[in-house]
DNA sequence: ATTTTTGTTCTATATTAAGTATAACAGATC
DNA sequence: GATCTGTTATACTTAATATAGAACAAAAAT
């Protein structure tokens, strides 16, 4: 079930793509399913069009979904191959976060068990 | 040396504020040393006052430096406790990162040896 | 004691992102 | 033919980001 919420400073087609990805991994979405229409979903969470539209668009970008236009939201075979531009991209990302929980005071093994407990709630939720 | 790059889409005062971070892991900064004044940084940067100010400020919030008003601004000694709240903050700004890479095809395994990698660049470069 | 430097505060402006709202278009589906 | 679909366009609001200039008062340097 998908719940965004407006009062987090984390923008609305950003939750809605997130949660998404986040049923993906836990096999509620697989290759071949496809995504309710950008009014239906938008009507069901009480956001505008656009505003799904935008996640949509999104995880088009993200190689995750493809959208055949006026017919809808496909989810696609995910690549097994990580591509160096890929890894950096990600390596990019988890940066700021990793000094940050360094300078929290953690070392590395306490932010491998971090990483192994996010793994284990995303497929357990 | 720290290097910002206004064409990336990330705000220059947070490049700022992960730099200074990093400098922090990196030993070239340590506790009880005074950063250098909003003017004199921005100067350098060729950035405004208010975006290193801004950038201070973030620091500060982050419990990182304190910023004592018409003096400067010193780099605190770090808690070694991680509270559980400093955990679950860090956890949910970890989790999109991990479903993305789960997405990308990477294992656990694959995370862990991501994360090694960049704790070595960070405390290299 | 005066000057300079400091962080702070205020106002102002420009750009961009995010979200909502409405409308219309044209292809797909029923 | 009517409905549903993604698409496109315009318009508006709010907030974040960044720059700019000015003024203030306390600290530091001279």
């Amino acid at each position: 079930m998908i719940c965004l919420n407006s009062e987090l400073d984390i923008p609305l087609y950003r939750q809605l793509s997130t949660q998404i990805m986040e049923s993906l991994v836990r096999g509620e979405l697989s290759t071949g399913d496809t995504l309710p229409s950008v009014r239906a979903l938008a009507g069901d969470l009480g956001v505008n069009m656009h505003t799904v539209n935008k996640s949509y668009h999104d995880l088009e970008a993200k190689g995750i979904i493809e959208i055949v236009a006026k017919k809808g939201a496909v989810i696609k075979a995910q690549d097994q191959k990580i591509t160096t531009q890929r890894l950096e991209h990600l390596s990019s990302e988890f940066k700021p976060m990793v000094v940050e929980a360094l300078l929290s005071g953690m070392d590395e093994t306490k932010i491998h068990t971090l990483i192994t407990n996010i793994i284990s709630t995303v497929r357990e939720d």
